[in-house]
DNA sequence: AATCATGTAACAATATAAGTATCGTGATGA
DNA sequence: TCATCACGATACTTATATTGTTACATGATT
């Protein structure tokens, strides 16, 4: 598929797809063709890939709002609360990355076959 | 404490510590005076102030950088995602409540206390 | 050779947060 | 009473990050 093609669905620019597209090439969960008929296909075993590979991938290292303003502050307040802070993040990440990583690309395929199925078997053709 | 010392502690402005403090005093955690010796000052029991207070007080209702774009989305590759994302961020954060709504400010401050005794051994005057 | 599609760079538009300036209002104290 | 102090509120500017856009180079196909 195209980088045109995928932007339209999406609603946005060929060039933002082609951006983050990039991640996952480097990643190399897909593959990319140039020239007539190139464009994008998927270069890996979905079974393999997690959402959170493809979280990675994409450049999104940060999973949390809120986080130390400094990481190594003055301030002996600041400290203390960083301290606190990060204790509960480290845990809730952990229990995150957790759960994202369990998730592959493949079951999700498969969820989307079913709900697929399910909207043809209420509004049937 | 005014305003504009308190700024001055965290090296910015007292206009914006006015606005940030307005969420907290909102809550009831803070009161201001005016005039004249005025400025702000606790008005609540550290004891039932939790960090998970403070960080709603203050406005920060995002906890997580990711989430969804869409809360309901017309494209059902969108809509799976969004499912199984959905359900281990629901997971992860009401972990990190649960920590944030369980530290209190008083525990923080007796910290505090702790770390600074512990300078002060680690280099008497 | 013409066409198609990605790769890359540079630039504009947009949104959000932070900083700043200004004035109003109430409280204090000489 | 009046000058001063400090918050309250608004509007404006600045900074930054993301996103969108344009343009051009490169490689592949027909």
């Amino acid at each position: 598929m195209t980088s045109d093609a995928i932007a339209r669905m999406l609603g946005t620019n060929p060039v933002v797809v082609r951006r983050t597209m990039a991640g996952l090439r480097d990643a190399g969960y897909v593959r990319s063709e140039r020239g007539h008929g190139g464009g994008w296909g998927i270069a890996a075993d979905l079974e393999t890939v997690s959402l959170l590979d493809v979280h990675r991938a994409v450049g999104g290292s940060r999973i949390f709002a809120i986080g130390n303003e400094h990481s190594n502050p003055n301030c002996a307040v600041e400290k203390v609360v960083n301290a606190a802070v990060e204790d509960a993040l480290r845990d809730a990440e952990a229990l995150l990355v957790a759960r994202l990583g369990v998730v592959s690309l493949a079951e999700l395929a498969r969820g989307f076959e079913v709900h697929c199925a399910q909207a043809d078997s209420v509004a049937p053709k």
